[in-house]
DNA sequence: CTCTCCCGCCACCCG
DNA sequence: CGGGTGGCGGGAGAG
């Protein structure tokens, strides 16, 4: 396990002996599971691996301990692809002062430094040729080391919604070693969630984690306080400038829309009395404070849509203008920031306000409405979200459970989805039955419920904030727009990479967010893409993709196209929800390269740029099919099961018994356009299915389960249909029995090149295949390349445990992102997906397993492919080993820490 | 080019 | 006074 020497080989292969060294590092797996993981993230390439040594040595002395492998871009010395980074390099070399005050730095940077240090040794050496091509590869794209995906690592190592019983302590240190950057960025992340409450501070170098417990009142008082600033009129005031300038420029566009308040001296907003936010002289100034301004500001928006500018100039102080234009331009890249935890937390999503001459980036707010959330509410909210729950299959049952957990502080899964499944039963041709039959399946699936529920969280809040929408307390206008209660009209309103589209289709104004809003939705189908992106980062509880912090997961619903039920045109505007908060995430780069962009034009457009048809369709198709139901508005309703889903249950229902057997089949195939891939043909068929969905209006729901590769997956994310996996479950009806739920496995962002490798389930087989390539899955996804995934096994152990793991209450959280335990053969089969990403072998069987099965998952072989780099982490890939190790110990969020102390100690 | 926003210097301020 | 915090803005990546 220990590798500790880095050869050139290792350093290539990057996963390996990241986890090896993060192994080491932490030695204690444990904890480095997490922190791999998040690590993983900076990674980019191999070569931090093999600071591995480095870390060892970290734990020792903190100097060189600090330097983790992980940031990569501090190997800007070593690194060469860059001219800057050549020229430090060159520099470095040329003067040793300089490469020691980098090595200082370094120091503080831990992670980073492994990669440094690592490099600087090595690299120099080593990097010759190859080397820096692989390297280059592997380099970590601005992307990557952005601070929306730092925090969705830090978020994911927390529950949502810890049990008021476990305290978990954030040490900025090792959080900042585990994640592989620079104390300083987590100061960033750490004040603007202290802003929300979600943490705050405890002593030095520490801070409490709460959760989301408090986040409702936290808004409410935002809310109420942007009120009495009345940061409406002056955001509808500004954006009322913005329009004017840009009809200048455009011509005459804007016209109505925002309202337009204008009382520019509205801009005073003394701070807030935000509890957080203190504000002094510094302070005021302070990223907490901007950012409750920010939430404030958004909160009181009538679309609840802020451009940056719009909100640096109210946050400025009144300034509106931008008389000082670096001081503008602070406040914007402060806003930058606030809006990328911001995003993370699901809470606003990035769409662009379109306009002819050009689309403005602007923030909107998805989080949720309705900011009173009482233990009955929460109930609705399961009952609005049953709905879809049923379609979506076990997943969503777990859902449910999550749901209660979350509000009940314990989590139990088996509780949870008995009551789902009286609901269920309740329910004449839900597909929940089916699923209940499986019965134990979501049990099993227990582990997966972790992710749910997060889902549920976000569901809570957005989901069940998204009922309320209907009637929200501020937008009414949105309520209006979507047909659907619920978020539809936010989540509409949100999207809009497309923006253009959006725009150009509708007549918007220029500034009419909320009309661009709605409209965008529509057009946005094309979400494909975008739930690939969506992967990174955020996922907004309301669209398709819910992420799921503690665990790395991301649901992804195919329900979100619940469609425009009836009437609603708008509704579809779900999808454009999804697309839109994909490309606010900006994690972009992994849909990218799966599908590349796709643009989320027609849904299936073969105007889809890039590839497309195959990438695109698979992935987002399945992602979001026709029928656009967004999860909010399932979630915000039952009006999802009223509407249209009894289709969709027929469908699902069908769809899962049937497939059950056939496994995956055509469903499956359904959902995953992937394995499309190559084949358009197939898609066609399957699309064929969907639309018929779409006609009925029931969507189909797709549901995926992402799973992100957290620690051990170096980048690889796994996405398992729900949809599927009913025919899967049925498959092996077992209440406990493993599931074999095809999955697909997406490469994380970094990966980029890689395409997604889908494993179809298959039912009830267990592979063996396990080749250390891909075999041939059943269902074809045709990555080409790619071998086609094992089937990606879900059970309690994959093994034998019957029983799903229990969720421990105050696991639960921490379960999330264990809890799935995949079977080891879900693990090969990951592996061998991908050939060529290396990555994709263990981490997920890492990433699954929790507690019991031990065995699955050591990946026989472990190859590091040689781009590992992808995923790279330095953590993430380790060794299969060790992540094995690592997931096994089950890691907690608490456990995280633990974990991270432990390393923590010795960097510091 | 513009938009983003990473990076890290260095000042503030607390213990 | 040392070190934790975190404001700040240069400058570079991405589009």
């Amino acid at each position: 396990m220990e590798v500790n020497c880095l050869t050139l080989k290792d350093l290539i292969s990057p996963r390996q002996p990241r986890r090896d060294f993060a192994i080491e590092d932490g030695e204690n797996v444990q904890k480095e599971n997490i922190f791999v993981d998040c690590s993983r993230m900076a990674p980019k390439t191999p070569i931090k691996n093999e600071p591995i040594d480095l870390s060892k040595q970290k734990l020792f002395t903190p100097e060189r301990n600090p330097m983790t492998p992980v940031k990569l871009v501090d190997r800007q010395q070593a690194e060469p692809w860059t001219p800057t980074a050549n020229l430090k390099v060159l520099i470095s070399a040329a003067s040793p002062d300089i490469r020691d005050r980098e090595k200082k730095k370094g120091l503080f940077r831990p992670i980073e430094n492994k990669d440094d240090a690592f490099t600087d040794s090595l690299q120099l050496d080593v990097v010759g040729d190859s080397a820096v091509d692989e390297f280059e590869k592997q380099r970590p794209s601005r992307k990557q080391k952005s601070l929306g995906l730092l925090c969705q690592k830090f978020l994911a190592r927390y529950p949502s919604y810890p049990l008021s019983t476990e305290k978990t302590t954030i040490s900025l240190d090792e959080v900042a070693v585990s994640l592989g950057v620079e104390r300083r960025r987590i100061y960033d992340i750490v004040n603007v969630l202290e802003s929300l409450h979600l943490v705050s501070r405890v002593a030095k170098n520490q801070y409490g984690w709460h959760g989301r417990h408090s986040l409702p009142k936290t808004l409410r008082t935002l809310q109420r306080l942007g009120e009495e600033q009345r940061y409406e009129e002056q955001m509808a005031h500004l954006q009322q400038k913005e329009l004017d300038l840009l009809e200048y420029k455009c011509g005459e566009r804007k016209r109505d829309g925002c309202a337009e308040s204008q009382d520019p001296h509205l801009l005073d907003f003394s701070e807030p009395d935000c509890p957080s936010s203190s504000a002094s002289s510094r302070k005021d100034k302070s990223l907490r404070t901007m950012s409750q301004k920010f939430v404030m500001l958004l909160l009181a928006s009538k679309p609840k849509i802020v451009t940056l500018g719009a909100a640096a100039k109210v946050l400025t102080e009144g300034s509106q203008d931008t008389a000082d234009h670096s001081k503008f331009k602070t406040k914007v890249r402060r806003l930058y920031d606030i809006a990328n935890v911001l995003t993370s937390l699901a809470l606003i999503k990035k769409v662009h306000v379109t306009e002819e001459r050009g689309r403005k980036p602007a923030f909107k707010w998805i989080g949720p409405v309705d900011f009173s959330p009482s233990d009955e509410e929460l109930v609705d909210v399961s009952a609005s979200v049953l709905p879809e729950l049923k379609r979506d299959t076990y997943g969503h049952i777990q859902f449910c459970a999550n749901q209660k957990l979350a509000r009940h502080g314990s989590f139990n899964s088996v509780q949870a989805s008995e009551k789902i499944q009286r609901k269920v039963n309740s329910e004449p041709s839900s597909p929940y039955r089916d699923k209940q039959e499986s019965g134990g399946y979501s049990l099993e699936i227990g582990s997966l419920a972790a992710v749910y529920r997060q889902k549920i969280e976000d569901t809570s809040q957005g989901g069940a904030f998204a009922r309320r929408r209907a009637m929200p307390p501020s937008g009414g206008r949105d309520a209006a727009a979507a047909p659907l209660p619920s978020r539809s009209a936010d989540s509409e309103s949100c999207a809009s990479p497309p923006a253009n589209r959006v725009l150009s289709g509708a007549p918007t104004d220029s500034q009419a967010f909320s009309a661009q809003n709605g409209r965008g939705a529509v057009s946005l189908g094309p979400v494909a893409s975008d739930a690939a992106e969506s992967l990174q980062p955020a996922l907004l509880p309301g669209q398709p993709l819910v992420y799921v912090p503690s665990a790395p997961l991301f649901m992804l619903c195919g329900g979100l196209q619940e469609a425009p039920a009836p009437g609603a045109g708008p509704e579809r505007d779900s999808r454009g929800w999804e697309v839109m908060a994909a490309e606010h995430t900006s994690s972009p780069s992994v849909p990218k390269r799966l599908g590349e962009e796709r643009r989320p034009q027609e849904e299936e457009g073969p105007a889809t740029k890039r590839q497309s048809r195959d990438c695109e369709e698979g992935p987002l198709s399945l992602v979001m099919p026709k029928k656009p139901s967004d999860p909010t508005d399932i979630a915000s309703s039952k009006n999802m099961e009223t509407r249209g889903s009894a289709p969709q249950e027929d469908l699902r229902r069908n769809g899962q018994l049937s497939a059950a057997k056939e496994a995956s089949g055509k469903a499956l195939a359904n959902c995953f356009v992937s394995a499309e891939w190559g084949n358009p043909s197939r898609n066609s068929e399957i699309e064929k299915p969907l639309k018929e969905n779409e006609s009925t209006k029931e969507p189909s729901l797709l549901q995926y389960l992402y799973v992100q590769s957290p620690a051990a997956l170096n980048g690889f994310n796994v996405l398992l249909s729900g949809h599927q996996t009913p025919p899967a479950v049925g498959a092996s009806p077992g209440p406990l029995p493993p599931l074999s739920v095809p999955c697909m496995v997406v490469p994380s962002p970094t990966l980029g090149p890689f395409p997604l490798v889908y494993s179809p389930a298959v039912p009830g087989r267990v592979p063996a295949a396990p080749g250390p390539l891909p075999h041939a899955g059943p269902a074809p996804f045709g990555l080409s390349g790619l071998g086609s995934a094992a089937p990606l096994l879900i059970g309690p152990a994959a093994a034998g445990n019957p029983k799903p793991p229990p969720l421990p209450t105050a696991d639960a959280p921490l379960q999330g992102p264990r809890a799935l335990s995949l079977s080891p053969v879900t693990s090969r089969s990951l592996r061998v997906t991908q050939p060529e990403s290396p990555v994709y072998r263990g981490h997920q069987a890492s990433v699954a397993k929790p507690q019991q099965s031990p065995a699955p998952v050591t990946p026989k072989s472990v190859r590091c492919t040689q781009r590992d780099t992808f995923f790279k982490t330095p953590g993430s890939l380790g060794d299969p080993v060790l992540r094995k190790r690592e997931r096994n110990p089950s890691r907690n969020t608490t456990s995280a820490q633990r974990r991270l102390e432990i390393p923590s100690g010795g960097s510091d």
